[in-house]
DNA sequence: AACTATTTATAAGA
DNA sequence: TTCTTATAAATAGTT
């Protein structure tokens, strides 16, 4: 749309191809903006410039990226799930399936947290001690099975701990009767 | 751009408006694999239809949605840690604002765990398991210091343990020797 | 930043 | 939907 017909591929001169960008990246999320207000749908744009400069448009209900985003990340889980129900029937493998749809939670959740380490190379001990027990708080219902494992691991301790407390309380009072017993006898002998 | 000049607002008839809809969005996502192609960058559209239909398209060096929505909450990471920067300089207040910076990640996981939990409302047995394990595996840098202090019960509790049945050890063999000196000297006295 | 010749996108109609 | 076409919008190259 202008002087001359552009092939499609990248521009070769930098500084038109600055300019080029500048243009087409204002158009863009004008014409995203219109998408959304004329026809009332949730849109969002995320531009990365060549030097990494992040540009953004959200628009619709929300107008929120996150929000959209968060949106996104359902939708595929869903469409995830419904194509596995398609291909995948046997008892097994649907099993397999949604195992695999965990995995790639975990991956984003591996994501957030390997990022996060990133930003900051040396949070300070109290943040660390936060991150962690909010963490904690966020898998609760997940990873309550090893900790299960250590307290019942830590209960059958106790328990043994008392009962040989208990049997050694009982094997003094035994030496001690047995000692007494030696004394009265050598006192006897005596 | 048209026969007759749109208002910038939610075209009511319906009809019109699906239609502009479809044309519209795929007339966005051509312009931005446009906008990435002559000017080399990485462009992600998402579009949510009325209905919740998603309609996506990612453009550039990855061409992975994943990809450039990591990137992008990377940089909005960056931005606010500048921002902060910026903003507070006082020890203790740096230490605030990354600690909200924190609580941030912390429910952005949040929410996937429980849309995940959402999503499935009855995981399998086995799926809970691995969930579990790899989002242990996940937090391994974070979450070490319940965990060592658990272990160093065990220990303690397992030193106690090895410690009681040394003693009781011991004070059987002493009942031992007491009884056979005893069986000896009522053997002497008999 | 503006301008403007062209190309591109698209609203309405068939 | 799909195609056609008149017209609006976007923009490449120029200033």
């Amino acid at each position: 749309m202008g002087r001359k017909k552009l092939e499609m591929k990248r521009i070769e001169d930098k500084s038109s191809r600055l300019v080029t960008f500048s243009k087409r990246r204002v158009g863009l999320i004008k014409k995203a903006r219109h998408l959304s207000v004329l026809c009332d749908v949730d849109v969002a744009v995320i531009v990365f410039s060549a030097r990494g400069k992040l540009y953004e448009s959200c628009t619709g209900s929300t107008s929120r990226m996150e929000h959209i985003l968060s949106r996104y990340q359902k939708s595929c889980l869903e469409e995830e799930v419904k194509e596995e129900e398609k291909t995948f029937q046997g008892a097994g493998e649907d099993l397999c399936k949604r195992f695999q749809t965990c995995k790639e939670l975990l991956q984003t959740v591996d994501r957030l947290v390997e990022e996060k380490n990133n930003n900051n190379h040396e949070l300070p001990l109290i943040e660390i001690t936060q991150l962690e027990e909010d963490l904690d708080a966020a898998l609760e219902q997940t990873r309550s099975r090893k900790t299960q494992l250590m307290v019942e691991y830590i209960s059958t301790l106790q328990e043994q701990e008392k009962k040989l407390g208990e049997d050694k309380e009982q094997l003094e009072k035994l030496i001690a009767a047995s000692e007494e017993k030696q004394i009265k006898e050598e006192g006897l002998k005596v």
